[in-house]
DNA sequence: TTGGTAATGATAATCATTATCATTAAATAT
DNA sequence: ATATTTAATGATAATGATTATCATTACCAA
């Protein structure tokens, strides 16, 4: 049933397997913009593959985290959210989050400039600190156009 | 044994009170540099109180988070940090996290810059995407001294 | 085709946080 | 100073997200 993916030979090799539900979690992360939550993959793929467990779920996003393949993000609400990293060279971006309806909205706009000042605080900060850094995250929090009525 | 604090009428007046619990709490917090937990905040008051309950302290937390006296943090470890918001002018500052063992760091370092960078990128994407934008979070992740070696 | 073993899923456990509710104790009126 | 009012507290239990266990399933290299 699971068509050979780009990803498969990622995992074979290396004493992972590709499987059903990976390729699914994979697959569905991969077509649709959204940060989505372990249950919300769950429950949309559940439909789908009635056998696939809510656990799976959280153990394939995991993994897929480990191996690059997805962002991880803790936006205050509770629970963890995914996304897809696409591996195109202007992916990058940040995010914009309504703190009533948790609406997330991706941007690109200044993020050149952004990264820009990043990089030359990246580079005064782990001189500075000896750190290592090896990502960032920023954010802004607000209210959606729906909410601030 | 709560002395009069410089934050008690704010509560008062208001339907609020001013306890031993939350004096304490906030005399903690404005106390340290740390960025705590509920339970470290718990642990480290139920030796001097003891009769003081995780869930008092959970709740003022709470509390002063709506007051507008603490900053709360979802650093991505599961539970969430507190931070006294200290009111003098030059104490803005961003994060530097350590993926391994957790440690954080604030720095003062470039905040004037990124301030101002993103004060333009707020503006840009207040308009276009009609966002009423109240915060922001900027924070770096990488390894510690301790930890990249 | 098959055997070794990684992956899965059901169940139960853990961890952070929140809800309930009877009791306690600030604030205010007496 | 004392009584009154009711917000705050804390014990207990509940919730929700995530993780651990372990018997069973199913990749996949040989
Ligand atoms: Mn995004
Ligand atoms: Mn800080
Ligand atoms: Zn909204
Ligand atoms: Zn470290």
């Amino acid at each position: 049933m699971p068509r050979p993916h780009k990803w498969q030979h990622r995992l074979q090799g290396h004493g992972s397997r590709w499987t059903v539900p990976r390729g699914a979690i994979l697959n569905h992360l991969s077509r649709t913009s959204k940060h989505m939550s372990a249950k919300e993959v769950y429950t949309a793929l559940h439909k789908i593959y009635p056998a696939l467990g809510l656990i799976t779920v959280y153990r394939t996003l995991d993994l897929l985290v480990r191996m690059g393949l997805l962002y991880k993000f803790s936006f205050g609400t509770g629970e963890s959210r995914y996304e897809f990293k696409s591996d195109t060279e202007d992916s990058h971006h940040h995010h914009l989050i309504c703190t009533k309806c948790g609406k997330i909205l991706d941007y690109t706009d200044y993020v050149d400039e952004e990264l820009e000042l990043i990089k030359k605080t990246e580079e005064a900060l782990a001189t500075k600190h000896s750190f290592c850094i090896t990502d960032h995250n920023i954010e802004f929090y607000g209210l959606c156009d729906k909410c601030k009525s």
